[in-house]
DNA sequence: TATTTATGATAGTATTACTATCATGTACAA
DNA sequence: TTGTACATGATAGTAATACTATCATAAATA
């Protein structure tokens, strides 16, 4: 993990963990605007200057959050795919496993994937979107983003090596995964998934303009 | 427009006129995190109450300034498009459209249309990526959003009535031509365009990834 | 045992996000 | 022409947010 993204690593204090523990599951209920690190220390228990120890500010911890999530869904795809061969079952495994609502993982129980997968989809993009992004990136900040950008776009190639946008591809699989959840499930009128909402209609669409991308002629 | 959106109609009077000038201007500037009404009223010469009375919030204003957006630019498309005939030429038209940097239009003189266009580009989807969402939505504050969405899967459709996923595939156009766009000049490791930064490259790959979904087979 | 370090407790500041009140000038209606 | 409604300006004030600083204490460590 990077270390500018912290002043104190939170994963390894108990403080430390509750503060992800409790940001996870209090940006998941009162959104990212409504989310302040006073509403934090009073949900754990301690004080808004305890938090300020580990996060110099709510900016940076939803940076950190989407940073852990990524690096955490890149092992997720390594483990998932890596006895698979064809490129091309690897990519649908893909868009299934960013499509797909995640159970919570044992492994890390300070962290519920599960409500961090659906912070990911309303709150993700938020953390890039900002004046400041290009210092933020220049601080390596959305590498674990960027890295998994980098993984789908090598499998892309590998479907189609001829294929010229593996890198846009990969981030407009990744991101309209996550906008296309979203619209179903509070714009329905912008999907066509509105009726049914299920993440299964998500899969097919992507699949649907994946792989008529990806077919060689 | 939707009067929900407002207090006071900005476009019936000097100061509201001001006061959509100079929030575009500002909002350009600081982006909408740094953007305060306080340093607005300073700008036009005037007081936060001031801004108070028209605009409930940084939000609504926003809100209000993307719908005007959307509105402006489904006019744009008709204005652009009504008299090509054939759908693929609408469309590709649609999507040259979104991705050019538009120009400052004289007939609105308080709002500069190219400065709007960058501010939908970084902060228009913050607009719905809140908890309110789907309250603001039966207040219809994403209307013009949706007719243009609307607009465009019928053009889709009639490129191919067969086609499964026309309002899914509209949305997908208009934020991955945005998206590819922040993140060609905000983060060009997630584009196959950062080291030509140049609108038409979007474009092409918008047009390969749309029209391959189209053909009929 | 001494010392570093993390936390808790408390206090305080600047800025943000509003709301309220009153005076003034202008427009338009009687 | 007078009266009145209304938009704006000016000022003040509050609650919440986003921090920073200081000190005491307890636990870890050297």
């Amino acid at each position: 993990m990077n270390e500018a993204l912290f002043l104190r690593n939170p994963e390894n204090s108990e403080l430390g963990k509750n503060i992800l523990q409790h940001s996870v599951q209090l940006i998941y209920k009162a959104g990212f605007e409504g989310f302040t690190f006073k509403k934090l220390a009073e949900e754990i228990g301690t004080t808004e200057a305890g938090i300020y120890r580990y996060f110099e500010n709510k900016h940076k911890l939803l940076v950190y959050l989407t940073a852990w999530y990524w690096g955490w869904f890149e092992f997720q795809i390594s483990f998932h795919t890596n006895n698979i061969k064809d490129p091309i079952v690897r990519l649908k495994k893909v868009i299934k496993l960013l499509a797909t609502a995640v159970e919570d993982d044992e492994d890390t129980h300070y962290i519920n994937e599960y409500l961090l997968h659906q912070i990911i989809i309303a709150e993700g993009s938020k953390a890039y979107l900002t004046k400041q992004v290009w210092e933020e990136n220049k601080l390596q900040f959305f590498k674990p983003y960027k890295d998994l950008c980098a993984v789908i776009a090598n499998i892309i190639l590998e479907c189609n090596p001829k294929y010229k946008y593996p890198k846009s591809l990969a981030t407009t699989i990744i991101e309209m995964v996550h906008f296309q959840n979203f619209f179903m499930n509070n714009l329905p009128a912008l999907t066509d998934f509105g009726k049914i909402k299920e993440n299964i209609e998500i899969i097919s669409f992507l699949n649907d303009l994946v792989f008529n991308s990806l077919k060689k002629i």
